[in-house]
RNA sequence: CGCGGGGUAGAGCAGUGGUAGCUCGUCGGGCUCAUAACCCGGAGGUCGCAGGUUCGAGUCCUGUCCCCGCAA
């Protein structure tokens, strides 16, 4: 088939290689998201999906507006049988209406649970024992089309976003090509997404909500902290000898359980081996940890040089 | 030219213009049934790089490279 391919970040990306390397269909053009200046000294940044379209010579489109009047008469004169889309914005109807056989979603969650921008996060914040990938048809909802495939795995409760989103990374790339096979030879049967009472959300994360809230308890600390981790990465705040308010990234953990009488937030260190902070219900040991101008570092590095937590509290 | 913090031993960090320090690791020895424990000793540095000021620069000035945080 010929496919026009639509993505931004390195999950998209992977996808799409997976389809080039399959060799069974023409990625005819690939859509992503403009360049911009970001980042430290405002560099232009360029999205994985166009460095790994540019390695392959594909034809690529960096519409300002996905409803410019240009760039759909473009997407139309392509003449592509199916639309793939992996992690890009909201598609106008005017778009996916265009290729005869669809457009095709990957989405990294059991729908209709977990739609919106974060799906594995969220899944391993809500402790979740088990997600998936699905595939579907884009209609205009957001992560709302009539189901194709489905692909169940467990969350083991040492997973964090990173090792989820790699399990979650293979998995669909099996599901979208054998999803892709099926619309080829006409197999595929699309089903509604179920109504469910009790729907879990996956809403992009802002900074707002990644900061860690010690009043609660050390699994859903925990659960938070992995399920941030590498990225976007859970943050607490505390105030260093000068009073001045400090970030601090968390980037793993363990829980502990058990009573004590210390207000949450509150630093237990014997400056050695060891750092915990206080929750309701136990403790939190942190592993691995980023200050303000420092380097991501174990727990155990960071002791050897800084000796003045003992009466430091994290908010 | 978006805003800011840093670069000192293998690691993490102190360091007031005048002998280069601390903790961990490492190596050797001791103690011990034993140890990520404890005691004694050793090795390990062009203080990111290049200029400048100075009798003297890790420290002050200028330039440059690299790392990190915010923001997007």
């Amino acid at each position: 088939m010929r496919i026009v391919f639509m993505g931004t970040p390195d999950f998209a990306a992977e996808i799409l290689k997976a389809i080039v390397e399959d060799k069974q269909h023409e990625v005819v053009s690939v859509v992503t998201s403009m360049d911009k200046a970001a980042g430290r000294g405002m560099k232009i940044q360029v999205s994985p999906v166009k460095t790994y379209a540019q390695e392959q010579n594909l034809y690529i489109l960096q519409p300002e507006k996905l409803k410019d009047a240009e760039f759909v008469k473009t997407l139309s004169l392509l003449k592509a049988d199916i639309f793939v889309v992996v992690a890009f914005r909201m598609l106008p109807e005017v778009v996916w209406q265009i290729p005869p056989k669809g457009t095709v979603n990957l989405h990294a969650s059991l729908l209709p649970h977990y739609r919106g921008a974060a799906p594995i996060n969220w899944a391993i914040i809500n402790g979740e024992t088990q997600t998936g990938v699905t595939t579907f048809f884009i209609n205009e909802k957001i992560d709302e089309g009539n189901i194709l495939l489905a692909e169940t795995t467990d969350i083991s409760d040492k997973d964090n976003a990173e090792t989820l989103h790699n399990k979650l990374l293979n998995m669909g790339k099996i599901i979208l090509l054998k999803t892709l096979k099926a619309i080829e030879n006409g197999s595929c049967k699309e089903q509604k997404q179920p109504l469910c009472s009790d729907l879990k959300l996956a809403p992009k994360l802002f900074k707002e909500n990644t900061f860690i809230d010690w009043n609660w308890s050390a699994c859903r600390i925990y659960n938070f902290v992995r399920g941030l981790s590498p990225y976007p990465v859970a943050f607490s705040r505390y105030k260093n000898s000068d009073k001045e308010e400090m970030l601090i990234k968390i980037f793993s953990c363990e829980p502990e359980t058990t009573l004590h009488h210390l207000p949450c937030g509150k630093i237990q260190t014997d400056n050695k081996t060891f750092l915990k902070v206080a929750c309701s219900d136990g403790y939190i040991y942190i592993n691995e940890l980023q200050i303000f101008g420092k380097k991501r570092m174990s727990v155990h590095d960071f002791l050897l040089g800084n000796k003045w937590l003992d009466e430091v509290e994290l908010f």
